[in-house]
Order: structure tokens, then C-alpha cells, then sequence
DNA sequence: GTTGTGACATTAT
DNA sequence: CATAATGCCACAA
């Protein structure tokens, strides 16, 4: 048996960044419609705890046609993480206004997100 | 191998 | 509430 610890991956196998994109992936799909989730909170339901920035790496790699909810998705205490007057925080507050979901001052008005985030890796939603 | 950066989080000040 | 410092994972130079 070969023992190779340089490249322990085989070729054509998926990388690690490959799959943990695919868990993030699935978990941000995942969000129920007219909820939110936080970047940790998919991280944590993906199985990678701690790799917030990498579900955010995630969502920008991203291909369109898996057509993910990113919309859902949202900082630490419910904040759109885009500059406020941004291409694309007037697309997440469209898109969240969209759903039933109030957007005052770059913020979503919920009253805590992390019990959304929270059901959704425990409860059934 | 080191340094800088990013759709982040936490803790300290 | 705003800033700064660390930690985190991955990528680019």
C-alpha cells in the first residue's frame, strides 16, 4: 500500500474546497422561504463551524443556475454584510422585501436571527 | 513559504 | 454603536 501524504487526493477526486462549497451549498438552499440565516449558521449546518468566510467564498463562486437563496443569507445580528446603497444591498432587500422580510437601516427586523439559524440545522422548520 | 485579501464571527476597548 | 485585534478557511501574487 502506497503512502503518499503529499497528495493524498486521488485525480479527478473533488478538492476539499470543492466539497465543502457543495455542503454550503446545500445548507444555503436549504433556508426556508421568508427566513434568514447567518454566514456562521450555514457554516455550522454544512458541517464547518468556524468558516464563515468560507460560505461567503461559497456564495460568490457560486454558479446561477443552482439558483441558490443567497438572499437568505445575512451577517451576524441580521446585517446585510453589501455597503448600503450597493448593486447588490438593494438586491438582497428587494429580494428579502420579496419574502415577507422588513429591512430598517441595512439590518433584517428580525428579532433574533440566530434563532432562525438555529432551527434550521435542530428543528424540522 | 510569506503576505494580503475577502459576501464573516467573536471578543475586547 | 464604532474600532481594533484575532481566528477562521481558501485563494492569488
Amino acid at each position: 500500500m502506497v503512502v503518499d501524504r503529499s497528495r493524498q487526493r486521488q485525480a479527478g477526486q473533488p478538492t476539499r474546497r470543492q466539497a465543502r462549497c457543495e455542503a454550503i451549498w446545500r445548507a444555503v438552499a436549504a433556508i426556508p422561504r421568508g427566513s434568514v440565516a447567518t454566514y456562521g449558521g450555514i457554516a455550522a449546518s454544512a458541517g464547518y463551524p468556524r468558516a464563515a468566510r468560507l460560505v461567503g467564498y461559497a456564495l460568490k463562486t457560486a454558479p446561477d443556475a443552482l439558483k441558490l437563496p443567497w438572499h437568505r443569507v445575512v451577517a451576524a445580528g441580521g446585517r446585510i454584510v453589501f455597503a448600503q446603497g450597493s448593486r447588490l444591498h438593494r438586491e438582497q432587500r428587494r429580494r428579502l422585501e420579496s419574502e415577507g422580510i422588513t429591512v430598517r437601516r441595512g439590518r433584517v427586523a428580525v428579532a433574533r436571527v440566530e434563532d432562525l439559524d438555529a432551527l434550521l440545522w435542530g428543528s424540522d422548520g
